[in-house]
DNA sequence: CCTTGCTGGTAAATCGTTTTACCTAGAAGA
DNA sequence: TCTTCTAGGTAAAACGATTTACCAGCAAGG
């Protein structure tokens, strides 16, 4: 409640020095007994500088934003949860954009981008409205960092290792003996579903095994997309005896639209996904996935802010790599 | 980018003009000419107001805090969704923190709080940290809501209608025949724990069926303390034919290491699990739920802040009533 | 002719910080 | 004795809005 201007008139100083005493500014030459006088009346009053005023000196908020494309979805919420543990050992805060919430959600992002709100962006890309964000960002030059998918060229991304997740399931599917291995992908045009196609390509291209277009489909990364992708798949003329999922949530989907149309899991028909959420542990048949670092991915970028080091267009992989787990699916 | 000022500047006119225009003040009399050439003016410059300027002014920032668990929980998931929701629809933001995170982030909100970071809070209370919190809101005078839980007296609580729900529940369960009906309960104290227990208590109850001390354990709500509770249960000397869960993850925990202990459910235990979340759709065995309004507990909770018209002591009880969603656990 | 009253504004104070530029007394050096 | 540091500050100008108080000029009413 008390103001610095009131902190110095109760201390008898200018309010030049408890500014930089609030904020430890090395520069101050100050005597140790005003020093303690102020930290004292500082003390005493409970003091707390004011956000606005800080922020409308400084041009700083302390806050950067994160656009994920939905909340509720396990994956997104592991990066959210990464990226806020990040802000918050900084002393910084999150605020959450859910893209799911339609085009006002984002004509939100761009206001408080447009009116210095926030000190950065984090974006996973959403719809072509994300666009819009894009380029205010860029002219208002406020940091901004794209998640997973490199929609736009000149700007920071961070990723996972996409490739080597996806051979690295796609390698357990072959090392089980499956030759018939199905990619459904992700988002078709996205760079990581190109990543991670790539991935399961260079696994069984090793294998000598063939690929060709019929046995890719894409899904977007929910059980319900994931469950029309496996009535795709199987209504084809390519009948697969594996399937390489990019997404942990299309992977349960369509598993359970197999058992749903009889088929076996894994002895029919076996799944590995991408992502290991607890769900997959839990659902009806245990699913084999590749785990990644959902959580240092939103870490990451957070901390890539923070430093606002990254070059232009710097790509950085997560380095650490993902693992199998397996499960009863595969 | 430009200011308030420039932007008078070049239209001709005075800040007060333009603010006001701005803003769409009524009681601004200025002439229709002067107004379109303001208009222009701001239009050829994209002009937007700088955030942190106009919350110094006004003591308004625009930003609620939620406080939540864990991000990573389904349910709360869902209330986070139904919050922003709300704030997307009045143009306002939401701060996202994960009690999860620990003691830092609590810190933090009170950091914000003090610093009027935001105009107000929603609190679903953790841990004895979340004290400070509420006194220091209090105290600041920041408009403060708890999610779920009455943790103190004198302020507003929004929840949903605990009681009915897991009544609902067990009465679905007296009525498929089960006379020896546990109760797995959520964390004891708390005031929706209560009205949980409280509801299971009654549906027996009025069926005639002895309730009794024994017959309730309480667990945190995840998966794995789910599965902890399923132990104590299953090792007591009163062995029940059916579980009420007060939460849909310890539910799932609990079917979960029932059926590793060779338990066949239903058949030989029957579950029912409070919040109809997707996972318990895609579970082992799909899960009985009642299904609760989340995304509205969410939204409600963002709609009283915003009309700041909740009393004191008042508790708003979500009115959409609850149902049950039969699935194979019972 | 004098007083209101309305129209269409303007000028300046204010919100609470941070930051820059300047100031004074005493000590030290020449 | 005169200059020059240096330690320990101070005063005031930002930052970019909002808001209050005031004002000139014209028309109408008496």
């Amino acid at each position: 409640m008390p103001t610095l201007a009131e902190i110095a008139k109760q201390a008898g100083v200018s309010t030049a020095v408890v500014s930089k005493i609030v904020n430890k500014d090395k520069s101050l030459r100050v005597s140790s007994e005003t020093r303690s006088r102020v930290e004292e009346v500082i003390h005493q009053t409970g003091y707390t500088p004011n956000r606005s005023a800080r922020s409308l000196r400084s041009t700083e908020t302390g806050m950067f934003a994160l656009v994920v494309h939905d909340v509720t979805n396990p994956v997104y919420a592991e990066i959210t949860k990464g990226a806020h543990a990040a802000a918050t050992e900084a002393g910084k805060a999150i605020l959450l954009i859910d893209a799911a919430a339609g085009d006002a959600a984002m004509a939100n992002v761009v206001d408080l981008v447009r009116g210095r709100g926030v000190d950065g962006v984090i974006l996973q890309a959403a719809q072509e409205n994300s666009d819009t964000l894009i380029t205010q960002a860029a002219r208002e030059k406020v940091p901004t960092i794209l998640l997973q998918a490199q929609i736009e060229d000149g700007l920071p991304v961070v990723t996972i290792q996409d490739w080597q997740a996806a051979q690295l399931g796609t390698q357990h599917l072959i090392d089980q003996g499956h030759r018939d291995i199905a990619c459904l992908a992700t988002r078709a045009g996205l760079s990581f579903t190109e990543a991670r196609v790539e991935g399961w390509r260079a696994a069984k291209r090793e294998a000598n095994l063939a690929c060709d277009g019929q046995q890719i489909v894409f899904a977007e990364p929910t059980i319900e997309d994931g469950a029309l992708a496996f009535a795709k798949l199987h209504g084809g003329s390519f009948r697969p005896t594996a399937i390489m999922c990019c997404n942990v949530l299309s992977a349960i989907g369509a598993m359970n639209e197999a058992i749903k149309n009889g088929l076996r899991v894994p002895e029919d028909l076996a799944f590995v996904g991408i992502h290991d959420v607890p769900m997959a542990q839990y659902c009806c048949v245990p699913l084999t996935t590749v785990w990644t670092p959902l959580f240092d991915l939103g870490k990451a970028s957070v901390e890539l802010l923070l430093k606002n080091g990254l070059p232009k267009n710097q790509r950085l992989e997560i380095p650490q790599v993902g693992r199998l787990v397996r499960r009863r699916s595969s």
